[in-house]
DNA sequence: AATGAATGAGACTTCATTCAT
DNA sequence: TATGAATGAAGTCTCATTCAT
């Protein structure tokens, strides 16, 4: 199941290969909508099938077994939450216009998414089947992939002065926390507001990362 | 089962009353502990009763059903969170110093009790059964209570000019957000090591959040 | 456990006896409504020492099980059952006005002992366990009585030709069958009125089973 | 489900579904022998399951729960009884010759059911789950209407004056009060016998349903 | 390839019975 | 003698997975 750039070699697939693709692409879509509402143990294998409107012993034509079909999901998450990071660093700016891009885009996700990732990040840690570690670790590893695009452009913040010495890598999971800690507290304590305008959160979050909350002295 | 000066503490209940107090306190302390190592989901009440050392059947003299038993270790949890909280603010300092203790004593935590606290959020949003959601409410109603003490050292320093005017409590979120996304990548990514220094991982976060990341101008 | 004429012997016992007796009465007066009200296997013996105000492991002094509580309770219906029948029989009067005072009676009985019967016989015809059917034989066959001492009667009248050659056995059966229909009818899928008078209901059915429900030629 | 024609049988049912209707009747015999002669609680699913040759998580796909299983025999044995009841009363003949008929056909019948209706009577007195009381009032009233119909003969017989005027549905519960006295001692008690002839049976309790025990004066 | 009936391991929970106090 | 905490067998029900069609 390790097809990952399908995106970008749709075209070279046979007609059936195509159809195949868009058969999981819709399993997954279901199972994910699923998960996020209602959790992965919660959900049951009828129920993504019916969503998905397919047998059940469709799905296990795509997916080898329910755990199969999670890291699926996994994979699209990751790869989304990648495509964020680098277009946010990729764009034009200096490292806070690129946080804050980040920070924009990544609020969105996480409402539309919900706590898909808390999810994940629950479920994975518990898969202890002996073969799925080196998985696991495997995931982790490009989970992480992320935090390390955002802190090239704080690396080289850093070595122009702008910055303050401290380690990038560590700076960006503080960033990714406060990040998650608003959406968490927005989305699932407080219930998400329909279509709130997230951009002040997003400006403040990364007015607080840069400057912190303490009034400068030479702004008086 | 009038239990009446529960909070005036052992000394005036029965031998009785004690160690039926004691026998539930072992049954929590097992059933979080694989909470906190399996989830709650993934641990079965044959585990609990045999970690704790009971029939299984024993479990249901202290608590009416798992469930039952998952909200008490919320209770605990709760209580322990809140204590740290106003700990921290009644020590003396400034605000920045009460949260830095707040830090150092919540890392301790978290490293102590593994990612219960995500176990906990993520089942506490799942159980939907209509007679819990009042439960529910009340219980993160109450876990909310942290932050709000941990806000009013900053409310102060706002009132002194001391602080940005920023919305105090979505401070704190911001704060135990990098918290918690520190020890979430400290502790269940990279793997807890064993008994490191985490003050200096305190200090950082605090430092980033009262002073930011960005270079100060004025001390060059 | 087989002491049944306790009625009659109480004196003789002495006061550490009585009260023995006494409780036991107690235990039996508790379980007998419970299962009136709940049945045999929806009844626990938890509920039953709490209504009799005992603690469970008392109920084991006085019972080996709770089959034989059961049986404790038979013994007592049965009891019961055979004194209206023996009383009737006894009272002065043609066949007929001992099967009409019998009638009365026992439709009191039921109306205050519910479906006690029913849920004796359900349960008889379900133990099973080896060392039970002997006992249930014994049971059967005391039960029986009841019918044999109200078939007097009526052997007497068939001698007399004052009623058909029939089997009186199986006529009683009959009679009994009658007053049975009418009360579950009455008191079970009706739901019982609370203080009907039902003089009237046992001279029908004692009309009916001498009359029969044809109208009688010479009567025009 | 969409099980629409069921009455107008078999014929018009895809191949799939008559299977599974075939599955399911052999379900509801097999529960129905097991309840028979172990009753409904000490009945297991894992028992039905066996004596179906089905395993046992098959059950559900066919009946939501053991109770709904329940239900699904009451349906069959309403059923059976009205048709019995229908048919006694469409024979030609007096009121007399069609009870006659449904004596014998209703001992017929006990006699290869078994006491289920005394174990189905006693079940649906016990269940008061808040949500089968509907359905139990819908059920007992379906039951009734086998008297109902039985009630018919007698009502013009006391129009045509060959009956005493007495409450016909009264009248057909005594009657059938006699019926199911009779059989419950030949059956249960005594232990059912081979294959007797039942027939002097009912003759003799139709017998006495219509011209009572007592001896004829007109006839000396 | 698609289906869904069949399966049975395993989960939670109940409760009669035992036994130390 | 009275107690009730402890026990574990047994029951109902769920659901991921298999497999014949």
């Amino acid at each position: 199941m390790d097809s990952i750039n399908e995106l970008s070699a749709t075209e070279s697939l046979s007609r059936r290969d195509r159809e195949k693709r868009t058969r999981e692409m819709d399993i997954l879509k279901a199972a994910r909508e699923l998960f996020v509402s209602k959790g992965f143990r919660e959900t049951t294998l009828e129920e993504i099938a019916h969503h998905a409107e397919f047998g059940k012993g469709t799905l296990y034509n795509y997916f080898a077994s329910k755990e199969e079909l999670f890291f699926g999901i996994i994979e699209q998450v990751i790869e989304e939450t990648l495509a964020i990071a680098r277009e946010s660093v990729a764009a034009p700016g200096s490292a806070r216009e690129k946080l804050l891009l980040y920070a924009r885009e990544m609020i969105r996700y996480v409402k539309d998414n919900g706590e898909l990732l808390h999810v994940l990040y629950h479920e994975l840690h518990r898969s202890n089947a002996p073969e799925n570690v080196s998985k696991l670790r495997e995931i982790i590893g490009r989970a992480n992939g992320a935090w390390e695009v955002l802190a090239g452009p704080l690396k080289k913040g850093i070595q122009e002065s702008a910055l303050r010495d401290l380690d990038p890598l560590q700076m960006i999971i503080l960033f990714d926390g406060m990040l998650r800690g608003y959406c968490f507290h927005q989305f699932v304590i407080q219930g998400k507001p329909a279509d709130d305008d997230y951009s002040s959160a997003a400006e403040i979050i990364t007015s607080v990362f840069f400057d912190g909350i303490a009034e400068r002295n030479d702004k008086g």
